[in-house]
DNA sequence: CGTATGACGAGCC
DNA sequence: AGGCTCGCCATAC
């Protein structure tokens, strides 16, 4: 069996998993909290990498506007804002969510 | 082992 | 606000 032999994606899968639901964070902060600040990009590629049914909720990351990066080609991008509606996470016209409402960083115990 | 790629981020206009 | 360029980093080939 394949072992974990990137530290990196299992330590972002891990950041991810500790977001509690209706909330939001960024790449930039799952890169930081994998030990990789600036590694933002290579967080992306470990979202986009996880599969189907996969326990980590990669919808509650976006970018540092709070908007959905994830390209319209697909329909990863109409999932990922029907998940946070779902869960209470209210975004603009444009598609932006509020992060100063619902940003999460791992540092932060309370929810308001 | 060098090049290309991408679900990013910061800077600029 | 929105759009572009450049820098960073892990992966795929």
């Amino acid at each position: 069996m394949a072992a974990e032999r990137s530290t990196f994606a299992h330590a972002v899968r891990r950041a991810v998993r500790s977001v509690p639901a209706g909330r939001v964070t960024t790449y930039g902060r799952v890169a930081e909290a994998a030990g990789r600040p600036g590694a933002a990009r290579a967080a992306g590629a470990v979202l986009r990498a996880l599969p189907e049914g996969t326990n980590v909720p990669w919808w509650r990351v976006v970018d540092r506007r709070g908007e959905i990066t994830i390209p319209r080609s697909g329909h990863a991008d109409a999932l990922q804002r029907a998940l946070l509606e779902a869960e209470g996470v209210r975004l603009s016209d444009a598609g932006r969510i509020e992060l100063e409402r619902y940003g999460w960083s791992q540092h932060e115990g309370s929810d308001d």
